[in-house]
DNA sequence: ATGAGTGCAAAGGCTTTGCATTAGG
DNA sequence: CCTAATGCAAAGCCTTTGCACTCAT
């Protein structure tokens, strides 16, 4: 089933990713209620809320901006649904820096892509390549981890430098 | 000079790197001890005892893992001197998940390199790839960042998944 | 009524910091 | 001598957890 959570699919997602469109909210929030009821778990309205503001957003997310849109959820039941989406396989959790993790819809339910990383305020953005160079990078990197008897799971490239703002606002 | 540590140098890195082979231990040591001084800041034994350390690991070590192999330094020395150490240029900082920070000695001190990350124990090996490759990988990156106006000082490219051990000791 | 979800407060765990002491140029 | 370096202990900070209460089926 497309619905399904991925278990340990390899590198090679690249074109099952650039076949499937982004999913409209409607298929998400399908899709994140089935991936819930299969671990015993409830699609609430926290959980819904939680989906939408990462839906919404065009770059993952950390825990103060995803209470600041949402300020009627305790912190620790975000963290706590977070963690539980996460799980199920809905949601993804990305260790930028040293400060607050971010979080972004799994990629299977947007598409495969990339982070520019600002060491200055720590804002993330997404970017997406070419599939010809993605398909380059997943050649190069399953060679390198097999050599070593490394299983491959997936694969995170980020830019790290300084974003627009910060850039204009400080040389 | 090639032994001033970089300030802002773009992505293309990789030929340059490339060109210069694996320094030897004294004039690591000695790059080290100019960078230090530079910040009028002093190569101190306990300096040096973690640039070797790091130096002779073939993979970016934690805090456990260093004081393992010199226990006469305090933790918060440790610390302390690897902050130091960074601000210097001479060893880099890795946040591979949500356990403890890895710590390498800094590219332009070894080669650039990209990271096998066991998402099970939480080891971190070096790989490689080719020139090939991390020249596509630049170019992308780069026409990606500076489209939106985004400075790239460097990337990170690391694979996830499970290492050798983790592997053969549990399905 | 049985199990999941929530909020509050407290604890955890890695890392940093304050402060007094020691060492180096 | 003056400044940097060190060790110990305490504090910080993001995140997780315990517990009692509420809600859904």
């Amino acid at each position: 089933m497309s619905t399904q959570a991925p278990s340990a699919v390899p590198l090679a997602t690249t074109k099952a990713n650039a076949a499937s469109a982004k999913k409209s909210a409607e298929e998400l929030h399908l899709t994140a209620s089935q991936r819930l009821r299969s671990q015993n778990l409830r699609y609430t309205p926290s959980r819904r809320a939680l989906v939408d503001i990462l839906a919404c957003s065009d770059r993952p997310l950390t825990i103060p901006e995803i209470l600041e849109q949402d300020c009627s959820l305790a912190q620790s039941s975000a963290y706590r649904n977070l963690t539980e989406l996460i799980e199920a396989g809905i949601v993804h959790r990305l260790i930028a820096g040293d400060e607050y993790s971010h979080f972004e819809l799994a990629e299977d339910l947007t598409s495969h892509h990339h982070h520019l990383v600002c060491t200055q305020c720590g804002r993330v953005a997404d970017i997406t390549l070419s599939d010809e160079v993605e398909r380059s990078i997943d050649r190069a990197l399953e060679a390198a981890a097999s050599s070593v008897g490394f299983l491959a799971e997936h694969h995170r490239l980020d830019v790290l430098g300084r974003c627009a703002t910060c850039t204009s606002a400080r040389g």
